[in-house]
DNA sequence: GATCGCCTTATTGTATACAAAATGGATCAG
DNA sequence: CTGATCCATTTTGTATACAATAAGGCGATC
């Protein structure tokens, strides 16, 4: 993370996920180079590979903006990642070694130990929980459905739905892991694909739940912008 | 496509799709900018869009080569292209309008007329394919599933595929598309969704029969090397 | 003879200067 | 007042020079 080029990245899409930079926002080359404190080469670099994750679009005339997701959009990427993710449990269930499994167990053991702190450390939730669902990725043993799957679950705007789980939700996302380690033990892949599409999509009805649809996310944009 | 980047993207893309590059060759920025005729910031560029499209990896060391497929990396792909073309198709069932639905019996008529000629214009029926397959990820109106899905259809091995077909398999191509629009036409996504999915897994089988499995795909090189 | 370490060389990373293209505004005609 | 065209300015694209880093070979030492 000591090239110019990786700090860019970083500290471009930390601007982007954090909501300091809003959709639609324009980004030219120049400033964000100048913020970061690298030349416009490495960020350049970073500007593409965040366009690849889809978090910059570029209008036709080849200039840069913060992506602009729509409610259908997040519906889309959360649809999408249900059935990857749901493949790649179902790969994982028949691949899973027993160290794996117990590594997944520690994983959830932590989240539980987030959930049980008041108020819950959704921090601490959201890195063990990216390391459970990046185990079983790395698991299922497909290079190509990782890279696929990468696009999706590094965007801001699903990254940021655990901050609004309700303690249940959390619990119950918990419980999910539990069954899914349950499956994985038995070497179900049908199992674990079920409880894993099922994962995701909870997490979107959690998501959707809590904005009650795009007047309220439209709402907090202009909240955050002011 | 005139600008340098793209001439560059062009032009190392058509060297690994053609096999004039094998995998494992390694990709110097230097002399590819000399070969295309361009400075190495363009090439840099290019070598970056490879690298998402995975056709080109990269050592811990920064160093390029032309990506190595596996047989189970062509497995892997084809499942994930069957998943992902399905759910496309499934989408476009309940989405499709009556003059959709015309253009795609232009194009498989075309299609039908590239296999009736003797020897079949597999070409053109590259082409033709190309535009109903795109037609229907259009369709389908998720702008993430038409990115994933673009970085998987334009791999070179699986894009040479159709140049293996024999000519029955030309033909139950050209019925599976026949069998699709009656799909569209019933407006039912599941059958859309099933006949996709198969549709994309015969292809596989197709190719994998052809080549008699890796040691085949081995031969082929040492083949276009010499 | 083998291995370790250094040094040379090749390759990639970054910065900067310049060229091309696009945007936005000002001016002028209708 | 509206609209269009042209120009100034901003922004992106490309080339090149230089810096940092990794690879490979050479020699010294055990």
């Amino acid at each position: 993370m000591s090239r110019a080029s990786d700090i860019a990245y970083n500290t471009i899409r930390e601007m982007i996920v954090s909501g300091e930079l809003m959709p639609g926002d324009p980004l030219g080359e120049e400033a964000l180079a100048e913020i970061c404190g690298v030349s416009r080469t490495p960020v350049r670099d970073a500007m593409r590979r965040l366009e690849s994750e889809l978090l910059i679009r570029r209008s036709e005339s080849q200039r840069s903006f913060v992506a602009d997701w729509s409610l259908d959009d997040i519906s889309d990427a959360f649809e999408l990642r249900a059935m990857l993710e749901g493949l790649a449990a179902q790969r994982a269930a028949s691949r899973i070694s027993a160290a794996d499994i117990r590594k997944l167990e520690a994983y959830n053991q932590r989240i539980g130990e987030a959930n049980a702190s008041t108020p819950a450390d959704v921090d601490a939730f959201l890195e063990e929980n990216r390391k459970f669902h990046t185990l079983i990725l790395d698991v299922a043993g497909s290079a190509r459905l990782k890279t696929l799957l990468q696009t999706l679950i590094e965007q801001p705007i699903i990254w940021r739905t655990a901050h609004h789980y309700s303690p249940h939700e959390l619990l119950r996302s918990y419980q999910e892991h539990d069954e899914l380690i349950a499956a994985f033990k038995r070497g179900d892949p049908a199992w674990a694909e079920a409880i894993m599409s099922g994962h995701i999509r909870r997490a979107f009805h959690a998501y959707s739940d809590a904005h009650h649809g795009l007047a309220m996310l439209d709402a907090e944009r202009s909240k955050k912008r002011a």
